[in-house]
DNA sequence: CCACTGATTGACAGCGCTGTCATTCAATGA
DNA sequence: TCATTGAATGACAGCGCTGTCAATCAGTGG
């Protein structure tokens, strides 16, 4: 105990003096190196671990050893389909022995300009992000950092580097198309914080177009500016409804945690679903799906965004070349709600 | 452009000799130490800008500077209890210019142990860890890695520095003996994978301890081994309703997914709430408080938690000491469903 | 027996920054 | 006028590791 210098961690130089090789050898033994004599490789590993040897990431990135962590900038865990995302970037990510560092923008381009800076200055190996309204800054720092970015989310917008998400203009026309042929005509909405969910009015956008196309227009519509939530949809449709004038025969909701408050409303009111009001919503969540009648939605897929966004970055890492865009697609969901 | 090194980064050097300083003045101008002179600072501040230089914080903690990331591992992102405490650890890291660096470990204490080397690898300035069965190697890591450690989630355990949660088995306890009092005799519980959550199997022992306290024990009980879900609730009560026998007058069920999906079950198979069949959950989720009628049901501080973790972290890193054991609570919430 | 090959190992020089001290210099008071 | 003080700046020496290239050495064939 008193050969120690108390508290100091033990570095290579001990490691290598302990197994009676140099610096470079132990390092290389305990990178897995397959240079190294068994032997060798086995006194080095005894030699660590009398130690308690551990190593120091921080100096070997320094040096010019790879990163291991990949940056992640989303806009808010408080809506579930981000804890989805970093979920299925996490796993992919794990698995080939890298971690998310995270940072949350709050759906504000300055934060995120901020973070972006903040996490490049770690130079790690990647960066995923689901942009929020990027500054000139943040794109330049992101084309000048010269690793791979992909975009997520969206792929409505042409991406520093690379996109891997869906459309959600698309996904609201579909909607709208696919309740127009089933022979909805009174159609309203009922959103969340529009103003700051660029991709929830992507949705509406979509589905305007939808309605405009077979010569409708919306029968009612209702935004809240808070973020969204069963209660808020609840509420939400509750003030639709109390409008007067001829109800909607159809609600689409900004998405399912709302739409699931909307049949709640209607569960408590006594309306009949679909009867007297079909209700739509957006993401496919399990619990539109568990629900007595299950909801009509559409099904982003969320961690599937996670998972391929973390292979480009690690297909980019191993030298191969990637797909500029790629589009998961969303899938219609038709449940009993319509 | 034919002056700069091709793609390199701009290095302080640069910057310094730009602006006309020395490296390490460059270096205070720019981590906004007040010793330096406004006209210094803006000079360096300008020929930053002009080379669009980024700081490397890697060279910077390694020559001694202090981090600002902060390990983070997890069990699991797709029970929702951890995204909420994620939310609150990274608001109050954010604030202080910190990021989590995330590990997930399944549940298993030999991932756990890997993560905790791999993180600890990257000196972060400090680590949070909701632990799963960590291992003795485990143990050792952390407490030789002289940096502050919470254990959060749980208080039923001694943590190796400091521990931020709520007895679980408490909850479980209170919870037994608040529906006793009001009459429930016949008490049931459906659950999800306890052998892999011991949070859930603690209160589940808590509530068994609270039926004894009375003379009771567990009218019915269906542990499914699946992840929790609303739709395995809902399928976990079918099971245990089908069961024969006299019926159970409540449901506990291990969380309040599970018991939206209990509440489901009722509805679809038209048992009146509370009236036929009681039910109760765990967490205090907001759709269980959005429901037609709302869940009975123990809130838990998930976000408090992280907020409360990011805070020993913080405050350890000023000099300040802290607790070793924060008991964040939790309470009662008294719904229609019992 | 010797040049030659391939497999291991090592010496060296940094990576880019910051802590620690030392230095400079103008302002102050005796 | 000169010693004294405090504010601003700078020189230096690493932090702990890895890439690069050179050195070593046993085994091989001529």
């Amino acid at each position: 105990m008193s050969k120690e210098k108390s508290s100091r961690k033990p570095t290579l130089f001990e490691v290598a003096a302990r197994a009676g090789v140099s610096e470079i050898t132990a390092s290389r033994a305990l990178r897995g190196s397959n240079v190294v004599t068994p032997e060798t490789l086995q006194k080095v590993q005894e030699a660590a671990a009398s130690l308690g040897y551990l190593r120091n990431r921080l100096a070997g990135a320094l040096a010019g050893g790879p990163s291991n962590q990949v940056g992640v900038i989303l806009p808010s865990l408080s809506n579930i389909v981000f804890p989805d995302v970093l979920k299925g970037l996490e796993d992919r990510l794990e698995h080939a022995g890298f971690h998310p560092v995270l940072g949350i923008s709050n759906y504000d381009p300055q934060q995120e300009e901020q973070l972006i800076r903040n996490l490049l200055s770690w130079r790690p190996a990647g960066l995923v992000i689901a942009p929020s309204g990027m500054t000139d800054a943040s794109r330049a720092m992101l084309s000048g950092a010269d690793l791979p970015v992909v975009e997520i989310m969206d792929i409505d917008t042409d991406p520093v580097d690379m996109a891997v998400g869906m459309s959600h203009r698309g996904a609201g026309l579909a909607m709208a198309r696919h309740l127009i042929a089933r022979g909805y005509r009174r159609l309203a909405y009922v959103g969340h914080d529009i103003a700051h969910d660029h991709r929830a009015a992507a949705r509406l956008d979509g589905f305007r177009r939808g309605l405009t196309e077979a010569g409708l227009t919306l029968a009612g519509c209702v935004t809240l500016s808070e973020p969204s939530s069963v209660a808020l949809g609840r509420r939400g449709l509750h003030m639709l409804l109390q409008d007067g004038g001829t109800p909607p025969d159809l609600v689409y909701f900004s998405n399912d945690d709302m739409a699931v408050g909307g049949v709640f409303h209607c569960m408590a009111a006594g309306i009949s679903l679909p009867d007297q009001l079909a209700i739509a919503g957006f993401n496919g969540l399990e619990i539109g799906q568990s629900l007595p009648v299950a909801l009509t939605t559409t099904a982003s897929h969320r961690t599937l965004i996670g998972e391929t966004a973390a292979g480009c970055i690690l297909k980019r890492l191993s030298g191969e070349d990637t797909a500029r865009m790629t589009d998961v697609g969303f899938s219609l969901v038709e449940g009993g709600t319509s």
